[in-house]
DNA sequence: CTGTATCCGATCTGATACTG
DNA sequence: CAGTATCAGATCGGATACAG
């Protein structure tokens, strides 16, 4: 076979795992499907406002500063069809709904604290190259 | 002082950490213009892609598989601009160009692992979550 | 209170053609 | 080889009005 004998990590840790990965033709980043989670304006902050115990829709509303009806409800959707957050209905009147994140939800809350840390680390730095890049553009 | 008297961790790891920023009015998730690196299209597999030594325009256009070359070259010039990508000119004829990631994105490619563990681990779990959904919806 | 429906502008991305 | 320019389609997100 033509892969090197090194073997499949179970455990992502280091660079030096994903080459390993690589080297076995497997992708060392999180799919698209996956990344999309990330990617969207609001879905982790509704994660972490559901971290703690379950969150009526109208309370989301106030505590996610800036977000629009329609898309809280969006996001709230794919969320829950995701599996990472858990919708109760109390059929009140009023209506009553609670949000609460799922354990896997909080796992990938937890996954993201890497990116916290990079990012607390290296934002004032990248913010620099962007002013130095700018200025050279428009110099 | 309102705040707990927990301190302020300089390294997040669990969701306690988390909590004692929140705590102390801090943003446990990277800003916006960091998620902006990981929510793009093609970021990532590029730094993938360099990270090994010096890549060329045209190598990166093959390696990644679907890329147009509007969307290379404004990837290449947005992480160039944040630090994340050093771009290295040859004046011959033709032109040669190379891109290589820089340490810091070294270190973003290395955090996004802990990402890609949650992935391996959660992602099965996540299309049956979908399957589910959408069946209910449909029946 | 918890949504849905509709419209609209902004942004992202791809296709294609052209150039130093 | 390494781009740039232009156009068009798709998607995202916000504003607003309405409803069970």
């Amino acid at each position: 076979m033509s892969q090197r004998n090194t073997a499949v990590p179970s455990e992502l840790r280091t660079l030096e795992d994903a080459e390993a990965m690589i080297a076995h033709g497997v992708c060392p980043i999180p799919p698209r499907e996956i990344l999309d989670k990330i990617a969207g304006k609001w879905a982790i902050q509704i994660i972490v406002a559901t971290s703690r115990g379950p969150v009526r829709f109208t309370e989301l509303e106030r505590l996610i500063e800036g977000i629009s009806r329609r898309m809280l409800t969006l996001t709230l959707r794919n969320l829950e069809r995701d599996g990472l957050l858990e919708r109760t209905i109390y059929p009140t009147v009023p209506p009553k709904v609670e949000y609460r994140a799922t354990p896997m939800a909080l796992e990938l809350y937890e996954a993201m604290l890497t990116l916290t840390n990079w990012s607390r680390r290296h934002s004032a730095c990248v913010a620099a190259s962007r002013e130095r890049y700018d200025a050279r553009q428009t110099g």
